[in-house]
DNA sequence: TATTAATTGATATCAAGTATCAATTAGCAC
DNA sequence: GTGCTAATTGATACTTGATATCAATTAATA
C-alpha cells in the first residue's frame, strides 16, 4: 500500500529480538523477514500459513515477542483476530478500512493535546489511549467508482 | 461502580429487542435484565457463569442482538474476550482501568471535533472512529495509596 | 385452542491461541 | 573445530471463545 522503502527495516525487527537477548534461529528470521516483506498489516493465522515450514507456536511466540520489544504492535479487530504492523512511529494510531480492511498508521499532535485536556474530565489516572479511525480507503473509493457493482 | 439510576434502563434492553421484530421469551428477559442489574461491563462467558439456567447459544445471540440493535456497545480487549456495556449515550468512548478492568463511558465534543480536522490529513474517507482510555481508576488509586501491598 | 414460525439449548464444531516436552540448535568455552 | 548447555523449536494436545445444527419447545396470532 505504501511506497515507504524497507531497506533498514529489515535490520530492525531481528535486532529488536537480538536487543532482548533472544538468539538469531532461522525460525524468527523466516518470521521477521516476512512480516518486512509484506509490510502490511497481518494476523498471526496468515503468517503461520504464509511460513508453512515454521511452527505455529514459534510464529506466535516470535510475534509476541516483537510487541513485547515495541517493533509490533498489536491492534485489536472487534471481529476477528487482532492485527499486527509494524511500529515505524513510536506513538501513533491507526486507520483501518472498514471495507479491505488495510491498516495505515498515523501521528497527529492535536490527538496528544485532546488527551491532556481530557484528563480534567476524567475520574483517575490516564495511562494511555487507543484510538482507530475507520476508513474507506483510496483504493476502494477508486474500486467502487469505477465499478459500482463490483465484486 | 456508577450510582446512576437504571429503573428506565431496565424496559430499554427488552424493547430494543422488541423494536426489531423479536419475540418477548423468557430466556432474553433473564439476558437483559441480568445486564441491567449488573451495569458494569462484562463479557459474554460472565453472563453465562451468571446464567446457567441458559443456553450459551442463546446467550450469545441475544448479545449479538442487543448490539445490532445499538442498545449494548461491544469494546474489543487486547487480550481477552471483548466486553459489552449497555449504550446509554448515542456516540461515546470508553475509559479501561488497566488495573482492575472497569469500564466507564465518556462523551466529549472535543474529540469530535478533533475527528473532523483529523479528515485533511488521512487519506481516504473517515466513516467511524474508536478510542479507549487507559486508567487507573479511582478505587484502584485509593487502594494503591492505603496498602501499597494490598491484595 | 390450534397453528406455525420463532426460539431454545444440548451438542458438535470451529478458530485462535497456549502448554507441554522431547528433539534440535545457537552461542560460548576451550 | 569440538563439546557443552541452555535456549529454542514444533508436533501435539489442550483451552477458550464463539458459531452451526437441529429436534424440542414456546410465543404470538388467528
Amino acid at each position: 500500500m505504501a511506497t515507504a522503502t524497507t531497506e533498514s527495516i529489515s535490520v530492525n525487527l531481528i535486532n529488536a529480538l537480538d536487543d532482548r537477548g533472544l538468539r538469531r534461529t532461522s525460525a524468527r528470521a523466516a518470521v521477521t523477514s516476512r512480516i518486512e516483506q509484506v509490510s502490511d498489516a497481518f494476523t498471526a493465522e496468515q503468517l503461520c500459513r504464509e511460513l508453512p515450514g515454521v511452527g505455529r507456536a514459534t510464529v506466535y511466540r516470535t510475534i509476541r515477542h516483537l510487541v513485547d520489544a515495541g517493533a509490533l504492535c498489536k491492534l485489536p479487530i472487534l471481529d476477528g483476530a487482532p492485527m499486527y504492523s509494524i511500529a515505524r512511529v513510536e506513538h501513533h494510531h491507526h486507520t483501518i478500512c472498514s471495507r479491505c480492511g488495510a491498516v495505515g498508521e498515523f501521528r497527529h499532535s492535536t490527538v496528544e493535546r485532546v488527551m491532556r485536556s481530557l484528563g480534567k474530565e476524567i475520574d483517575g489516572d490516564i495511562v494511555g489511549h487507543r484510538m482507530e479511525i475507520f476508513i474507506t480507503c483510496n483504493s476502494c473509493l477508486a474500486a467502487s467508482r469505477s465499478g459500482e457493482s463490483g465484486g
